[in-house]
DNA sequence: TTCAAATTGTTGGATATCCAACATATTGAT
DNA sequence: ATCAATATGTTGGATATCCAACAATTTGAA
């Protein structure tokens, strides 16, 4: 059979790259993590501990997602018993999220699972170049996030 | 208002950050490819061009799609005149991908705005820079696809 | 104070993606 | 030469995502 044309040779765009590194990412993650948590919702359960008591806009903006994506994967984490939604006293709209002690649970048991992951990575392409493509993917951010606002 | 937390700050993963420039990306690309050219759309027509009578699956693969994300947007190609498919003689099975010359024009046009894209991230962040980014990213999916094939 | 504007969570409709299953066609082992 | 295994394109069902619209609530300006 012949070879499959390399995208990377072809084109040379950081967009079609990073999706490509990303489904990469997707993949490796889905097997170190379990099938039952993807890498979106394994983000959602950090933030609500390192936030405990955020809204759901606040969540989805900082997650660059919208609104509305949000309400699915809270209704399976709340059926799980994965966390709460209390109504705010002070802001009856909004809804303040919490970890369970079995969310806790959850969310430490995927983590350490992606701790051996980002490790592999970084054993195979050593510490420092690891930091600084992660330091690149946010000056990425940045520069896409000025020349979105500066049209 | 309160700030809404950064995840950036919160969350140290590759993924994570993959994900968002993505996000970014495929917004800031929307606004210069005009909101009829999808990045991913792009990528098709540019392997088609550079690889004239190349396979549906063939194409799928080199992109990491499933082969059958591919067919409802060849489908709309073909709607719209940018593409043929033509049944192999050598394996009836299969179907050569060609542009048409309204294809080519498009994705003339579309490559232009993308240059320039490139042009003003390259602008913002130096071209040394963006090319190191591109690297390492490329030496990131090389490593994810070894911890995929070696579980 | 009042009332228009903005915010929050939600729903419904659209699109993109995956996976499993299928018919057709090709390949390869025996 | 046969026939099981594989490859190709497609369909249908599932999930994830976006956007537009909505009711309830809060905010802010006149």
């Amino acid at each position: 059979m012949a070879q499959d044309p390399e995208v990377g040779e072809l084109v040379d765009m950081l967009g079609v790259e990073l999706r490509i590194a990303q489904i990469l990412a997707d993949r490796v993650f889905g097997k170190f993590s379990g099938p039952k948590m993807p890498p979106g919702h394994f983000t959602v359960l950090s933030l609500i501990r390192l936030n405990p008591g955020i809204n759901q806009s606040a969540l989805a903006r900082c997650m660059y997602l919208d609104r509305s994506t949000m309400v699915p994967i809270l209704d399976q984490f709340e059926n799980k018993g994965w966390l709460e939604r209390r109504i705010r006293a002070d802001d009856r709209r909004a809804h303040a999220l919490f970890l369970t002690p079995d969310g806790e649970k959850t969310l430490a048991r995927a983590e350490s699972r992606v701790e051996n992951l980002e490790n592999r990575i970084s054993a195979a392409m050593g510490k420092r170049k690891r930091q600084q493509l992660m330091d690149l993917i946010k000056e990425l951010q940045k520069t896409l996030q000025t020349i979105d606002k500066a049209p």
